[in-house]
Parts: C-alpha cells; sequence; structure tokens
DNA sequence: TATTTCAGTGGACATGTGTTCACCGAAACA
DNA sequence: TGTTTCGGTGAACACATGTCCACTGAAATA
C-alpha cells in the first residue's frame, strides 16, 4: 500500500490518475503472482480506494488485464523504436544491449507480457497474441531491408520473425531472472543472448528457398 | 466431476488411486485455467472427495503443482526417448513428428508445462525451470555427438540446446493452439516447426568458435 | 447561481475458501 | 483373534471475495 491519489486538477485527470494508480498498483502485486490469482479488494487496497470504485475504471480484473497489455506493448514498440534509431554498429550486439536497459528500466512490463502470454487469463492471452503478431509482423518487414534478404519470401520473413520474437522473450525472462543476481550472471546471460542470436542469424545467411509450399 | 475411485485393492494401491485421481482431476481443470485459480475445494470435488482427505496426499495445491510438474516431465522424457529410437531418416521431420504425436496424445501435460513454466506459483515455476534444465543437458550432449559438432564446447552445445528448447516450446504451444482447429492449421504449424529447427541447424552448421569467453 | 454529472463511499449480501478437529471403518498387522 | 494404522468423513470456524445498493460532495455545465 501506497500514497494515495493526488486530489488536484481536473475531474478527467484525477479519473486517469487513479485509473494509473490502478495498473501501477496491480503491476506491483504482479511481481511473484499472476493475474488469475489477483483479486479486485486486493487491487483497490493496493491504491487505497474502495473496492466499489474499481468498477469506474474496469469491468473485470481481466479487463484490467488487457489494460496492462496494451500498456506493456507500448513500451515493448518504444524499445524497437530505439533500437532502430541507436543502433548502428553490430545489429545483434546493439539490439541485446537496447533489450538489456529496457528490461531492467521495465522489468514489471516485460514480466507481465512474458507470464502472461501463456496463463490463466483468456482476454489477456488473446490480447497479447494479437499484439506479439503484430510485433512479429513488423520485425519481418525490418528483416526484409537487409541487404542479403531482399529475395526472401514474406511467409519466410515471418516465419523467421517468429522464431527471432520466441527467442527474445526467453531471453527476456532470463534477463529478469538475472537481473537481482550478480553483475556477472547478467553478463553471461547477455553473452547466451547473443550467441543465440548470432546463431539464428547465421541459420538465415544459409537460407535456400527450402521452404516453398503452396498455399 | 466424473466416476468416484474404485474401492478394490491394497490400502497403499487405493491410495496411489486417490492420488492420480487427484492429479488427473486438477490436470481436467486446468484446461483453461492455471494453476494459482486452482482451489483445493474444487480439486476434491472435481474427483469426488471430501475437501480434508486432499492433505493425505498433499500439503497444498503448490504441492500437487510439484508433484504433476514431475508426471508431465516423464512424458517429455518419454517423448525423446521414442524420438532417439524411431527417427532414422531426416532428424528434424522425425522429431517434429514425435512432437506432434506425443503433444496431441498427451495435450494436459504439455500445456501445463508451457502455461507453469513462467506461471504465478513460485514453487512449480522452479521445479520446471530445473527439469528444464537437465532436459536441455540431454540434448546438448545428445548434439555434440552428430557428425559436424565434436568440435564444439559444452558451453555452446548448451547454447545451442537452451535455444532449441525454446523455440520447441514455442512450437508446441502452437501445436496445441492449431490441435482443436483444421487439419490445415496443424499442418501449417508443422511446416513453420520444421523451417524454425532447420534454420538453427542451419547455423549451427556455419557455428565458428565465435563464442569463446574466460570460465 | 442552480442543476446535473459522476468518481469515490460504506454497508450489506451470499458464496467460496483453507484449515481445525474428532470420528469412522476396513485393511494391515500382531 | 485383538489391536493398530490410516484414507476418507462431516461439521464447524474465521475469513476473503465479487457485486448490489443508496449515498455524498465537488467539479462541470447551464
Amino acid at each position: 500500500m501506497t500514497n494515495m491519489v493526488e486530489t488536484v486538477g481536473t475531474r478527467q485527470e484525477r479519473k486517469q490518475r487513479t485509473r494509473a494508480a490502478l495498473l501501477d498498483g496491480a503491476l506491483r502485486l504482479l511481481a511473484e503472482r499472476s493475474l488469475a490469482s489477483l483479486s479486485l479488494r486486493e487491487v483497490t487496497r493496493e491504491v487505497g480506494i474502495v473496492p466499489t470504485a474499481f468498477y469506474r475504471h474496469f469491468a473485470s480484473v481481466s479487463d484490467l488485464g488487457v489494460a496492462l497489455v496494451e500498456e506493456s506493448m507500448r513500451t515493448l514498440r518504444q524499445m524497437i523504436r530505439e533500437s532502430r534509431r541507436t543502433v548502428t554498429g553490430d545489429a545483434i550486439e546493439g539490439s541485446v544491449a537496447t533489450l538489456v536497459r529496457q528490461v531492467h528500466a521495465h522489468q514489471s512490463h516485460f514480466r507481465f507480457i512474458t507470464r502472461e502470454r501463456y496463463g490463466g487469463v483468456a482476454d489477456v492471452r488473446r490480447a497479447i497474441a494479437t499484439e506479439l503478431r503484430l510485433f512479429a509482423s513488423e520485425l519481418a518487414t525490418d528483416l526484409g531491408r537487409f541487404p542479403g534478404m531482399a529475395d526472401w519470401t514474406s511467409d519466410d520473413l515471418r516465419i523467421a520473425a517468429d522464431l527471432m520474437v520466441g527467442a527474445m522473450l526467453s531471453i527476456v525472462m532470463s534477463l529478469l531472472e538475472s537481473d537481482h543476481q550478480s553483475a556477472q550472471a547478467q553478463q553471461e546471460t547477455v553473452h547466451v543472448a547473443e550467441c543465440q542470436l548470432r546463431l539464428i542469424a547465421l541459420g538465415m545467411g544459409q537460407w535456400r528457398g527450402k521452404s516453398t509450399r503452396q498455399t
């Protein structure tokens, strides 16, 4: 339980502020547990409002979960934007570096996505799947712009992108685990991540149109 | 709720039978939900015994969860054993084929592992992580036996194995989703899985001792 | 200024929960 | 045969939960 929401500003500002407080409080409680085990009353207690006030913002905890998906995905998107902007040298080293930075800065968001991706709340699972599909599509078009890959099918690009997204989420989980351990463990995780991505990249370099098939 | 447990046989046989019924009932309830949202009373209701009898078998629902991890991992192990035995031609096509068969035959086990791997129950997460680490080690030594990979570091083998385990679990989830859809969707998933594994394999073929580092 | 809108209140409800305890009856054992 | 072991019973408990309801008071609007 933390400080109450400030009581200044226009009405919709305050509403938005307690809404944000609900999302934040929920995220705090979700550090070590899952959305399915989170109760409406717990969240309101954490934020400092009465249970029924919850309904002024969300229809249910699942609904709050879907909102959390959107919020978390926004930081994920912001990450690839930063990556596209700042990475100049080796794409893999650069990408992993920004991944490390962003995961460290927004642990709860990344933890939420990885935990609830296959979690116990159907609506949230669907929301994450949809957003992740979109994310993989963007990555696929990004990959298509690389020098050696202009001749790739969009299907094949998509397959590679899916693989990379899956690998990235595994890496995220490793980073989250090694984050509250030694700095050496973190460095080791980074090394593993770079190797794994490089492995995939090497495979892509060797790809010959083996995957042709009827649609 | 299904039939009660039979009331014949020696005492420890019957005990083991209701224990198995508890595991089975839990697995049935976990088809669309997560362990964290599963209540002790629900499980006993499903099996047809009184709540307090639960404690004769498990100390808590988390404890039951850990037992489910062991059971599920047994079927996973049995899968790689079958794969090692039956696959003769192309390793990737063969492995994916047995994966498809086993996932279809033991959906609830695979769903449980993938869902609870990063789920909301700490003990279960730990148990799965431990078992999966072991699993990856075995895969690593298997990989080391392949013709072109005798010169690989055990560290590098481990990194590649971890990547493949992660990819495999992604594939498992796709299979579970496409399983209760059209046969065409299933076939498409198989195609994607084969491509992704082949991508990794190609990368491994190109690997040059880039990952040397102090231990 | 008078009226309406609406985020947050507080009490009440039926229901589900984990855990306790003394108890039963048949299998296991002496 | 007599005694012990022990998986399962059923009542009871203190508590947590989601949702209903009439309400308050200040900001928004007229």
